[in-house]
DNA sequence: TCGTGTGAAGTGTTTCACAGCA
DNA sequence: TGCTGTGAAACACTTCACACGA
C-alpha cells in the first residue's frame, strides 16, 4: 500500500544506471568482510563524487545513512536488490543460439546473479534439437508454448538485424516483458514491454569519437 | 587550422550518440536510392523529436540543411562520418579469444564500417599459434610489437573481469588511445586513452529495474 | 508553404554549501 | 569531528516558438 505522502521518490534513469555500480562494489566489500562504507569511499571506486552517491541512495526511501557513520553494507545491499527487483530469479529467452549465445550462456555474471536462461531458440532446422550448455534448441514457432511454460519473462536477442524485428514480435505475443536486444537497429514495442539495445557497433563509433576528439 | 569564431561548436555527448543513429539510417536510405531528407523524417523513424535533429546536425558546423527542402543524404553522411573520425579506417586488438571474441569477429557490423580486427592474443598456452578467422593468436607478451607493427589504435578486452585491468595496463603501453571493455567493473586509465564499458550484467539490471517498475 | 536554424523556456541531472546528528 | 541529507545553484540537455530562406 502506497501512502500519499510518497515513501519512494521516482529514481532517475542515472540513478538507477548508478545503483547496479554501488551494488558490485558493495557485493566486493561485503566478501571482504568490510561492513560500513561511507559515501566518500564508496564513490571513489567509482569515480563518483560523494555527494552523488549520497543523493542516489537517499533517493531510495528508507534512511540509509547514518551519520558520522556511513552505510551499513549488508543492509545497503539488500535495500538495493530489492529496490531495483533484482532480489529474486529473472528467467529469459534467448533467440539466435550463435557464437553471441555461447558466450552469454557460459557468462558467469548471469547465472551468479539471478539470471537463468531457460531456453533457446533458433530459426536454424539444424541447429533445432541440439543442446547447448544443457539446453535444447527449439524452433521459432515452439516460443508461445515454450516461453510459457518455463515462465521467462525477459528475451534476448541475439540474432542478425534483418530479423530482430520479427524475433521481438514473437517474443511479445509470447508474453515476455523485457527485451534485451543485440541486434544492430531500433525495434518497435508495445507500452509495457522495455528494451535495452547493446549495439556494438554504435558503442565502437563512440570510442572512435571520442578518440577523435581527444579524451 | 582553427580560427577564433570557432566554426566547430563542442559536440554534447549526447548528441554525439544520435549521430550514430543518423548515420545508420541515412545509409539505409541512401542504399534505397533516397537523396533528400527532412528532420522529421529522419527523426520519426529512430523516435527522435525533428527539433532535436535540427539541433544536433547543426551543431556539427557547417550549414548542412536547406531551408524548405531538408538535407542532402549523400552530403550528411559525409559530414557526419567526417566529424565522428569515422571517415577512415580504425584497427584494433582484440585480447581473450573466446565464444565472445569469435562472435565479434564474425559480426558485419565492424568490418563493413571502418572497423578492422588486426591481431588477436590470449594468456592460454594452448590457444597461441593458433588461427582464428584467418588471425592468428598471439601471446600477451608480444602485444607491444604486434600491435606497434599492425598499427591498432584500439583494443578490445574480451577477457574475464579479473584480468581485465591488466590486459588494459598491456594495451596502453603498447600504444593503444582508445579501449572497448567488455570484462565487468571499471578499468583505471591515464588522461588521454578512452574507455567505452559493455558490461552486460548491468544492461541486463536495467533491464530488469525497468521491467519491475513498469515501463 | 515547407522546413531549417536558433534564442528562450523548460526539464533533468550534478555539484555546492551547509544544517544536523552520532 | 566525521558523515549524512537536502535545499539552492549550476550545468546539461530537450522542447518550444518563431524568424527567415527556398
Amino acid at each position: 500500500m502506497i501512502i500519499p505522502g510518497d515513501p519512494q521518490p521516482r529514481l532517475s534513469r542515472a540513478a538507477a544506471g548508478r545503483l547496479s555500480l554501488y551494488l558490485r562494489r558493495l557485493e566486493l566489500l561485503e566478501r571482504n568482510g568490510t561492513v560500513q562504507v561511507s559515501s566518500l569511499a564508496l564513490g571513489d571506486a567509482l569515480c563518483i563524487p560523494d555527494t552523488q552517491v549520497r543523493k542516489d541512495l537517499a533517493a531510495m526511501g528508507n534512511r540509509l545513512g547514518h551519520p558520522g557513520v556511513g552505510y551499513d553494507v549488508p543492509e545497503l545491499i539488500t535495500a538495493i536488490r530489492s529496490r531495483m527487483g533484482i532480489d529474486r530469479e529473472w528467467r529469459a529467452a534467448l533467440v539466435g543460439v550463435g557464437n553471441l549465445a555461447r558466450a552469454l550462456l557460459r557468462y558467469d555474471g548471469f547465472s551468479s546473479r539471478g539470471f537463468r536462461v531457460v531456453c533457446l531458440f533458433d530459426s536454424d532446422p539444424a541447429k533445432v534439437g541440439k543442446t547447448v550448455e544443457g539446453l535444447s534448441i527449439h524452433s521459432l514457432a515452439q516460443t508461445k508454448p515454450v516461453i510459457r511454460s518455463m515462465n521467462a519473462e525477459l528475451g534476448i536477442i541475439a540474432v542478425p538485424g534483418s530479423s530482430a524485428q520479427m524475433v521481438a514480435d514473437v517474443l511479445i505475443d509470447a508474453g515476455v516483458k523485457g527485451i534485451l536486444n543485440f541486434a544492430p537497429g531500433l525495434i518497435r514495442v508495445p507500452l509495457g514491454v522495455n528494451v535495452v539495445n547493446v549495439d556494438l557497433t554504435i558503442q565502437l563509433e563512440q570510442l572512435a569519437f571520442m578518440v577523435h576528439v581527444g579524451d
